[in-house]
RNA sequence: GGGGUUGUAGCUCAGUUGGUUAGAGUGCCUCGUUGACAUCGAGGAGGUCACAGAUUCGAGUUCUGUCAGCCCCA
């Protein structure tokens, strides 16, 4: 039965945790059908980076629903984790491009065929990479159904959404200013772009009216945009300028005509209450624009150079171009001085270039309609957010959202389905590929250019990935699925565009609840970059301790929604643990040499530690359970970490070990019986967060058949409160006989008499009937028991019982009055808050009654302590 | 400018609806290896719960304000 030759004296996880994996995997247990028995339970993975690899955010994110989904199954549920990876648009496609460049050439002159064919062999290159790396985290993902945003499935789904849209008018192609990033050479959404607080200048210049000498001061932080200005604006209660309005301007340098005129968007206060109006190049300019017809000026490229026919600013870049702007306007004249001012600069998120604002046909999504059912579904609790705090965060977006702009300039992607005539010049937008104009039947077509917003594809992922828009039995099961566990970072990009494309396709939120994490920190509580090259490899992390000790880590310290930081320490102690439960295993496996697997012992065998032990295990089974359906999956677990490392390791093992080695071969079968049920009913309650180690100890245990990952759940037996109290008075007799040890030297192991004396008779009677206890724990031998106090002896109390070490000429009579004195004092701080209460006419009054009960029995256990304390100093004083 | 979040032991963090003398890990100090484990055991020191008010019989916990840090949005 036991192999003790395969279990080395410490942990090491490198040794078992693939062949594990390759079992598991083999035997199909993280596959599920939508035809089997149980309520459904599923989760579909945020794909990550199909090129990418692991970093310590997935690890995170992977581990969170990875404890989700083993606790659901063995809880019987019908449990799905769906995989799949995402194509990851412009950040696959930068890689590639990085790639063509060592060769020294790039995606043009492949052209778009070839690119697509290197991109594809990329993916297949790399695409496994990520998905391995996850079955190293120990993820029970059921990878027979992995998808991949660009597969067929997804694609459908990608064009059936894209073209129903577009018939509806929720999808529009227009000429509007959009984020561009010219060094990903791409259109971007708003939240693509990210803010950056920068120390920039304000310019003052002036622009002369067309008819006399007079003029009016602009202030502006992009001078070189001037030179596409098609208008100056003032707010309309402006009294400084409320008699110039529409009135003609000259545009210094380039002498065209422009209007001066009034809208509400300008800021009265900031700079000189008129701005310079350049529709072209910014989203509030463009506004005010189109509100007052003014045409716009495109003087900046798609490349970031300035435009054609702007003379000999044509073709400098746009910063370049800033420099000689501000001398030509310092030397006519017009620059009236410059100040130093911070302003918020977009940058891209992806590379971090200075975006730049500018006018192009893009295409977009109407977004009022369809976020409205989306706030309603989280403000009516259809789907809710963990902690609830990001529910607030979520609305507010919604309420103030934007089109979004969904067309992206790159071949790697979903290539939006409509295709443009060359003979009538009519769109055709289809969900199958055309091959003839709808409008004229003509043949000379050609396909738009662009491809979608990686994040369209996955707004679908919860349906698409389930077969729609075929109806298929998964769809029909698990949609909408469970839970999905993603970072805080990402609630604007993805969960949003998830709820409501799942409410507007599915008629259905796509997930029940939305369990929100932080981001992993490195130990100086910095965010792990690429660019700061801080980021811990979390394989490297295995490699060293093991997936267990690395999942344990993240999940405890941690509380939903907030960050966590890395720490080596922790992945330690982590370490520790599991081979704290290695070697408690080890020791139960070399005992159970004789046992007979079928033994099973009467009630009464039971001794007080047995009862206490299990009732321990239930209330812990109970309170894991509890804390796993509120997703405090940090508290959990380490309430598992208590129960095993301090009570079954630290007292349970060490109270058995008096029967193991005795005579008495039922007491013996019964102690290694309750040892054994309770390690496996903890490895049951630890094994979604250390699955390897719990699954290799398990299969050595008697009586434990099958693979832990498909046992039962624990279900929480009777609580013995009992029991437990009358351990714990054991336990703290045994506690104080130690600490009275050790406060004057005397070896903890060195057999030392002890006296007690119990006036109550119940406990009396329990602790005489568990006095072996006290002897093989404290080393306390004889142990008598008196109705006096003996001379000359240390003195403590427990829980109504005084404990004396008569050590005849071994104690300093000052040195233990110092002591008694000192815990004198302690104990009548303690009372003095419950005093407090009791003394308080209004707590009688007012607190609950059970209260008020439980207040008194606690003062009056604790005046007892303290005269016994009192009486010990005045006998010791008296000596 | 708007919103969020954090502030608890030297360090990293728990403390869920207000109710024992505020906990854990780690670090530190003392002692201890013949048998599950030194990746360990026994014991100890260490906290004005950022600050100031308010509510309450009672506040680390609820409310208001202040200070400091971080994040998101504009």
């Amino acid at each position: 039965m036991n192999k003790l030759e395969n279990i080395s004296k410490v942990y090491e996880p490198q040794n078992f945790e693939s062949e594990i994996y390759a079992q598991w995997e083999k035997d199909k247990n993280f596959h599920t059908e939508a035809s089997r028995a149980g309520e459904p339970y599923s989760i579909v993975i945020p794909p990550p980076n199909v090129t990418g690899q692991l970093h310590m955010g997935h690890a995170l994110d992977e581990t969170l629903q990875d404890i989700l989904i083993r606790y659901h199954r063995m809880k019987g549920y019908n449990t799905l984790w769906m995989p799949g990876t995402d194509h990851a648009g412009i950040a696959t496609q930068a890689r590639v491009e990085a790639s063509l460049r060592e060769e020294g050439t790039d995606r043009y002159k492949l052209g778009r065929e070839k690119f697509l064919k290197r991109v594809w062999q990329w993916k297949e290159k790399y695409g496994n990479r990520i998905t391995q790396q996850l079955r190293i985290l120990g993820a029970s993902c059921d990878w027979e159904r992995e998808r991949f945003t660009m597969d067929a499935g997804c694609s459908a789904a990608v064009r059936k959404v894209f073209v129903t849209l577009y018939n509806e008018g929720l999808i529009y192609r227009g000429n509007r200013i959009t984020n561009w990033c010219p060094h990903c050479n791409t259109a971007l959404s708003d939240i693509e772009v990210e803010h950056v607080t920068e120390q920039g200048h304000l310019w003052h210049l002036r622009y002369k009216f067309k008819d006399s000498d007079e003029y009016v001061e602009v202030a502006t932080t992009r001078p070189e945009t001037m030179l596409g200005d098609t208008g100056v604006a003032v707010h309309p209660d402006d009294e400084r300028y409320k008699n110039l309005v529409g009135r003609t301007l000259i545009l210094p340098l380039v002498n065209r005509e422009i209007p001066l005129f009034a809208d509400e968007y300008v800021d009265k206060e900031f700079g000189t209450g008129a701005v310079k109006v350049t529709p072209a190049h910014d989203p509030n300019d463009f506004e005010m624009g189109l509100r007052h017809n003014l045409a716009q000026v495109k003087v900046i490229e798609n490349n970031g150079t300035m435009s054609q026919g702007l003379g000999k600013y044509s073709g400098l870049d746009r910063y370049e171009c800033r420099k000689i702007i501000i001398e030509d306007l310092k030397a006519a004249g017009v620059l009236v001085s410059t100040e130093n001012h911070e302003h918020a600069v977009g940058h891209c998120s992806r590379c971090n270039t200075t975006v730049e604002p500018l006018v192009s046909r893009q295409w977009f999504v109407k977004m009022e309609s369809l976020a409205a059912p989306a706030i309603a579904a989280v403000k009516n609790g259809e789907t809710k957010f963990i902690p609830d705090r990001f529910t607030k965060i979520y609305i507010n977006w919604l309420e103030n959202i934007r089109d979004w702009c969904i067309s992206r300039q790159l071949w790697w992607g979903h290539r939006i389905p409509a295709w443009y005539c060359d003979d009538c010049g009519k769109m055709t937008v289809s969900e199958n590929d055309v091959t003839e104009c709808s409008h004229c039947h003509g043949k000379n077509i050609h396909q738009d250019e662009d491809v979608l917003d990686t994040w369209f594809s996955s707004a679908l992922w919860p349906f698409s990935t389930m077969g729609w828009p075929n109806n298929t039995p998964e769809l029909k099961k698990f949609y909408p699925t469970s839970t999905l566990v993603t970072g805080y970072d990402i609630i604007f990009f993805w969960v949003a565009r998830m709820i409501m494309m799942g409410l507007k396709f599915q008629g259905k939120v796509p997930f029940k609840n939305i369990f929100i994490h932080g981001l992993v920190r490195d130990e100086q509580n910095r965010k792990m970059s690429k660019s700061l090259g801080n980021g811990i490899d979390p394989v490297e992390v295995i490699e060293k301790y093991g997936a267990d000790s690395l999942r344990f880590m993240l999940v405890t310290g941690n509380t939903p929604g907030n960050d966590l930081r890395f720490s080596w320490q922790r992945v330690e102690s982590a370490r520790n643990f599991a081979n704290k439960i290695w070697n408690a295993s080890r020791f139960l496996l070399m005992n159970l040499e004789n046992f007979d697997a079928a033994f099973k012992p009467a009630e009464s065998d039971l001794t007080l530690a047995d009862r206490w032990i299990i009732s321990r295990l239930n209330r812990t089974a109970k309170s894991v359970t509890e804390n796993l359906d509120k997703f405090e999956l940090g508290e959990a677990a380490r309430l598992i970490y208590d129960f095993i490392w301090s009570e079954f390791c630290d007292w349970y093992i060490e109270l058995t070990k008096a029967r193991l080695y005795g005579s008495d071969a039922r007491a013996k079968n019964t102690a290694l019986y309750v040892l054994n049920t309770v390690l496996e009913k903890a490895l049951r309650l630890l094994h979604p967060f250390m699955p390897f180690l719990t699954e290799i100890i398990r299969q050595k245990l008697p009586n434990a058949e099958g693979s832990i990952m498909l046992a039962n759940w624990v279900e929480a037996g009777e609580i013995d409160d009992a029991a437990e109290n009358q351990m714990q008075t054991v336990t703290e007799i045994i506690k104080v006989i130690r600490n009275l040890k050790n406060e004057v030297g005397v070896e903890p192991r060195k057999k030392s008499e002890v006296v007690l004396k119990i006036s109550n008779a119940e406990i009396s009677e329990i602790v005489k009937s568990n006095v072996n206890y006290i002897v093989e724990l404290a080393a306390a031998e004889p142990v008598t028991f008196a109705e006096e106090k003996p001379q000359h002896a240390l003195a403590g109390v427990a829980g109504g019982v005084e404990i004396f070490l008569p050590l005849k000429n071994l104690i300093d009579t000052d040195k233990e009055i110092a002591r008694l004195t000192k815990e004198l004092d302690k104990l009548k701080k303690g009372i003095a808050s419950t005093e407090g209460k009791l003394k308080n006419e209004k707590f009688i009054s007012k607190a609950p009654a059970e209260v008020v009960q439980a207040e008194k029995e606690k003062l009056a256990a604790a005046q007892e302590k303290i005269s016994s304390v009192e009486s010990r100093i005045e006998q010791l004083k008296n000596l």
